[in-house]
DNA sequence: CACCTGACCGTGT
DNA sequence: TACACGGCCAGGT
């Protein structure tokens, strides 16, 4: 089925606590694959059919909310991430450094 | 079966 | 330090 990896990513994404941001490469490191962080974007495009995954707590690796763009509105995705408490400017996570959450080091490593 | 696209990342200049 | 180019992985047509 098209979401094995999917599935890895998704598992990863609601892990993400509220308040918290990490990049797709960090989920991809964690799956095993630091190379697919392009592939994690693409589950996050199909994730949007699960709304039940936090894509907005999912952002590129200079902390830029890419992927707002893809939400509904125009500001959806910062609002998302502001309403959690992480301070977004100009579709850039502020304290990105603070607010970063590595799968890799929070996480227990992948089974 | 082969080619193209895509919410990226790393390295070089 | 900032900008630009190439490369990798996975999915869809």
């Amino acid at each position: 089925m098209a979401g094995d990896f999917f599935d890895r990513v998704y598992a990863v994404v609601v892990q993400i606590p509220a308040g918290r941001v990490t990049c797709y490469g960090a989920i991809a490191a964690y799956l095993g694959t630091p190379r697919s962080s392009r592939a994690v974007g693409y589950a996050m495009n199909a994730a949007h059919n699960k709304p039940e995954i936090p894509a907005q707590r999912v952002v590129n690796r200079k902390g830029l909310l890419t992927g707002k763009h893809h939400f509904q509105g125009t500001n959806l995705m910062a609002q998302l991430l502001e309403s959690e408490g992480v301070r977004i400017i100009n579709d850039q996570v502020q304290d990105f450094n603070e607010v970063f959450w590595d799968p890799v080091k929070e996480l227990p490593p992948l089974e």
